[in-house]
Formats: structure tokens, sequence, C-alpha cells
DNA sequence: GTTTCATTGATAGGATACAAAAAAGCGCTT
DNA sequence: AAGCGCTTTTTTGTATCCTATCAATGAAAC
């Protein structure tokens, strides 16, 4: 929608904007929030984020606004571009591949080292995560859902005790996230919280070999149910519009 | 004031000629000035970087100062402390060695792609990068030795194909020569010019096991010079003022 | 009728002003 | 003389203002 019209649309922040309290108005929070909309898909790719705007709408100045619309720029989840000004970021099919790539390179060596590090706690943790994914995913809308499901990944990041590469791995995740509202074809969830249980048996157990696999072919099986090889050629504006070149022709 | 004359608008590049740092007065231009200096070493770790005074070398105002500085801290180059200011980073040594673990996580997948795609244009590239990096080392002041060294790992990342942990690897490769400056041994150094020689050697040929195994190897090596384990331990102060004890007690 | 150019309206880039927080300096008290 | 609390100073955080730039629209010329 880009409605340039909404200067007082602001969902939930109604309580933060007047309350000049802590979590929703910092940068920090406004980064949260924006970050969070485009994860949900409220924010579909594409959308303009205008400075004014959104320092109207969390009531803070232009100069907070746009510190974190730079870190989120920085995170590959908004475009910015000199003097036009920041958008929701349009990955495209190259870059989503790239993602997802760089996902199995990350996450085969989370998981080779977090599976001889897994402590019962940890299993429990994981465990619990994957109820949450679970019972997100069964909720009408699955608001949470993608939250939960990168939660999962994350941990395992966690476990195996790296912080750089599991810094790495949240900034791929909201990439992941943003490439899947992008690209999930309709009613067709692309990672499910099935294949998670499994994953977390596997895990668990002792085969390293075998839960490394088990991880690159979820990550595999989430990327090809994107259908991106399908969009890998150019829109062919020609076939688009062929329906209505039938008619006109 | 930052500037000399300049109570309203700024006139655009004006300053930036007087410095002769052409195109330095942008913030991707302090940026890159400061994160040069960082890894020439000019700029030690802990040193303060205060705003306002970079805001009136760079004739610039502190706005696009803190861009350049939120921007450099965001790939862990400078440390912001709220309401204290910025300063240069002091890894921790289980940091740096995560940084180094990373690396070989990266690097490793980077060589493995980048082996079956190496084509003689892209042997040339690495050697003369070699070349230079050789040259640089022999230069007496070795100022841009660090940037060549990791001209050369970053072009392996590029013929890998894979933009997204090219650009993990590129900050890598930032933090990692703040490591080396801030935890190099005296007259040792960390990474030399020899082993990316042999290096190439591997890469060129079609064993890609062999050339993962050379560059993890390769990259252990590196982090074995600088001697970690041994400041492994917390800063022993009794240990360090030892020497003052027994002239004391 | 189409193209081109100028004006206008909107928005980002950047400088400055002001407020708040921390650090440093200073005097006072004990 | 040493410690403590207040004041001053320095530096960061945020708001606001001005200007450069871009796109969009309308007018003029072809």
């Amino acid at each position: 929608m880009a409605g340039t019209k909404r200067t007082r649309a602001a969902p939930v922040d109604h309580a933060a904007a007047l309350e000049g309290e802590s979590g929703g108005s910092t940068d920090q929070g406004i980064y949260r929030a924006i970050a969070d909309a485009i994860f949900e898909q409220r924010l579909p790719s594409g959308t303009k984020l205008p400075e004014d705007n959104l320092g109207e709408i969390f009531s803070v100045s232009r100069t907070v606004v746009r510190k974190a619309l730079f870190r989120l720029a920085s995170e590959k989840l908004v475009d910015i571009r000199p003097n036009r000004g920041a958008m929701v970021a349009s990955p495209s099919v190259e870059e989503a591949r790239e993602v997802f790539a760089a996902r199995r390179v990350i996450e085969a060596a989370s998981v080779e080292a977090a599976v001889p590090r897994m402590t019962p706690e940890h299993r429990d943790r994981l465990a619990r995560l994957v109820d949450k994914d679970h019972a997100a995913h069964q909720d009408s809308a699955r608001r949470n859902w993608i939250r939960y499901s990168g939660a999962f990944h994350l941990e395992i990041a966690d476990i195996a005790g790296n912080q750089v590469l599991k810094s790495f791995l949240k900034e791929l995740i909201g990439r992941t996230s943003l490439i899947i509202g992008l690209y999930e074809p309709m009613q067709r969830t692309a990672c499910t919280h099935d294949e998670h249980a499994e994953l977390l048996d596997i895990l668990t157990g002792s085969d390293v070999e075998a839960a490394v696999t088990a991880m690159v072919d979820h990550l595999r099986a989430c990327e090809q149910r994107l259908g991106l090889e399908q969009r890998n050629r150019e829109i062919d504006l020609r076939e688009i519009f062929s329906t209505d070149l039938d008619s006109t022709a």
C-alpha cells in the first residue's frame, strides 16, 4: 500500500507513542517494530518507508528513524537508495539462493559443533521451541510462526557456542523470513514444524554426520519449496498479459 | 565549529579539497579512513574517537561522523557505549578465537566452491595479489600489507561466487586485522605471504579436499602464531606487577 | 498529438541548536 | 590530609531547520 496517507494508522504503538516509554520509541524499538512487521508480512516487499511518516508514528524525530532504517539496511532488510529513501527490500532470486547457500554453510558448522555439546537442558529448550513453533503454526494467523521457526535454528547456533557465527545466522534468518514472505507460494508453508521435530531427534543422537546431513537437507527442502528455480528466468511480460492479448487481439 | 567560514550550508566539497582527502569527507570516506587507520594500527585498540574531534578533522558535522562510527560499530571495529562515545574495539581472546573459527567455516566453503570454478584468469588475479602481498611485505612499513593479505582471501570468496558469504568474510577479515594488531607478538608476522603462495598452488589443482584442508590449516596456523592460548586466562595483575612487588617488598 | 522543458511539491541529506548525561574539577567537611 | 558532594565542563543524544535532489505535473514548442 505504501499509503502516504496513513498518518495515524499505527496498530499498536499508540500506547508507546503517548507514554514516552522504554520499549517502543528508541531506535532499537523502532528497528524491532519494523523488522517484526517485515517478518510478519505486514510490510510487504517494496513498501516505502518514509522518514517523516515513521517519525510521526513513533513520535520521534527523523534522526532516530534514520538510525533504525540504516541499521535495517545494513542487514539487507530494507533498501536505501540515495535521495530516494528506504523501502522494504525485494531480494532477487539469486540473492535468495545465496542466502540459503550461506545458511547451509553456517548451520552445517553449527550442527557439527552443537551435537557433541548437547545436554538434556539444551534438548528441552529446543523441544520447547518446537512446541511453540507448532502452536504458532496452528494459530489462525501465523503471526509469530516465522519467529519461532527462526528461534529453533538460532538456538542450535547458540548451543554451538560461536557468537560470531550466531550473529551471522541471525541476519540470515531475518533475510530468510523476508524471502519466504516474498516467494512463498500461496497456502504452502515453506518450512514445516514437523521437520523441526524430526531434526530434533537426530540432533540429540550422537551421529554428527547424520545430523549435519539432516540440517542441510532440511534447508535445501525449505529452499526447494519456494520454487525459486521456476522464477529464475526473468519475468516474461508477454506471457503474463497473454490473456489480455487474446481478448484484445 | 567545524569549517572555517561556513555558517550556513555546506559548499559541496570545498573543504575536502583542502585536506587532499578528496572523497574523504563523505560518510563512506570517513568510514574508510578510520577503518584503514585501524587496520594499519595507526589507531590502536582502545583509542577514543570523539565525534566533534573527527568532525573537525574531516570538516563535516557530527551527523556524518556518527553515521560512519555506527557503521564501524556494526562491523565490530569500534565499540560504542551509550553516552560514553566510540573507541577502537578491543576484541577479547574469546572473540578472536570465534572470529578465526568463523573464518575457517566460511573459507572452507569458499575454497570448496572456488576450486572447481578456477579459471586461468582467476589464477592470474590471485597470483598478482600474492605478488602485491609479497611486495608490501618487503616494504619498510607494511602499511598496506594487511590489506593485500586480506584481498587474497577475499578474492577466493569472490571466485566462489556467493556474495553473502563474501560480505561476511569481508567483515571477518576486517576484524582479523584488528585482532592481529592487538595480539600479534612483536616482529612476528601473523600471516606470511609464503603461505599464500603455497596455498595458491594447491587451489589451482583439482583436489578440492586438499585445498580445503590447506586453507583451514593456513588459518589455524595464523591463529596459532598469535599465541592466543597463552592469554586465555584473564590477565593476572599480580603477575604483571610481580617485578614491582619484588622491588618494593 | 507528442515531446521536452520548467515549475512545483515532496523527501532525503546534512548542519546546528538544544537537552541530558557523564566526567572532571573544586571546594568543603571531618 | 583525605574523602565526599557539588559545580563546571565536556561529550553524546535528539530535535529542528535548511537545502539539494528527485519525481511529477503542466505548459509550451514542434
